[in-house]
DNA sequence: AAACAACCCAACCGCACCGCT
DNA sequence: AAGCGGTGCGGTTGGGTTGTT
């Protein structure tokens, strides 16, 4: 049928946001809150379309946002997830409080692949990559893996006796696009899993309080103006970071 | 100091999903 | 039930930065 384009591409402005750019979203948004994305272009008087919109507040400009790299424990928690969800970064993401799943995801695709594959762990299957060819031996996966990486995939468990690599149920399935699938399946008899892919509340909760118009942004636990490199600090806005960092710090000690 | 390579990350693209009519 | 619009998601890319020769 075709579908329409998210916005028409003439007279849309592609490539890097501009500090005004940035000043005129983060206004509109913090005044009138998420309405429709297609619109916010519009109404904000950028020459944008809404896609981009969305995807330059949630992957950058979101006050929830923790910049800088992910932690050891992030990481570990990251690798951990990933062996049981695939690629699902948003889900992943969910998780991780003041993470984003692009950056997630290239924090994967440019660290933990590597790190992963340099301990000789295959970064798709979590299986070490020399026995990649007997998939019956998964039993005896975790004896031998190294130190760190067998700590890497024990990382919090819900119910205390989920084995994040239960993929041997169906090994062969857990990979490429066929991955989730298989997980879809298996997410039945785990209550992490059922939690992670429905709708229910995350580990640790990771929503924050969004403005309503008028509000005092002071109120809000804003936190990332800090780290933004267009000095919005002209706005005003006070750095608190207890918030997300709290529900790290719980999200950590689970 | 310059050239080149490797790395990193913000942003884009296109498809999938969901809800409304 | 089907069509459509809006949004979310994952994969990919381009350009800037950093490191190496």
């Amino acid at each position: 049928m075709g579908r329409q384009p998210c916005c028409d591409k003439l007279g849309v402005k592609k490539g890097p946001w501009t500090a005004e750019e940035d000043k005129k979203l983060i206004n509109f948004l913090l005044t009138n809150g998420q309405c429709c994305w297609r619109a916010v272009p519009k109404l904000a008087g950028l020459l944008r379309c809404g896609k981009s919109c969305r995807l330059r507040w949630t992957n950058y400009l979101r006050p929830d946002l923790k910049r800088g790299l992910l932690t050891e424990s992030e990481e570990q928690l990251v690798i951990d997830l990933h062996a049981r969800l695939g690629n699902r970064w948003s889900k992943i993401a969910a998780m991780l409080p003041g993470r984003t799943d692009n950056e997630i995801k290239n924090h994967w695709n440019t660290h933990i692949k590597k790190k992963l594959a340099k301990m000789g762990i295959d970064p798709i299957t979590h299986e070490p990559l020399h026995k990649q060819a007997n998939t019956h031996e998964i039993s005896s996966l975790t004896d031998d893996q190294p130190e760190s990486s067998n700590h890497n995939l024990q990382v919090p468990e819900t119910d205390g006796h989920v084995n994040s690599n239960d993929n041997s149920s169906s090994p062969t399935e857990n990979c490429s696009g066929d991955e989730s699938r298989s997980l879809d399946i298996k997410m039945d008899d785990d209550p992490l899993m059922s939690c992670l892919l429905g709708d229910d509340a995350p580990l640790v909760d990771a929503s924050w309080k969004f403005p309503a118009a008028g509000d005092d942004y002071n109120d809000v636990g804003l936190s990332f103006w800090d780290y933004q490199d267009f000095g919005v600090q002209e706005f005003g806005f006070s750095c608190l970071d207890n918030m997300v960092m709290n529900t790290l710090e719980m999200a950590n000690e689970h």
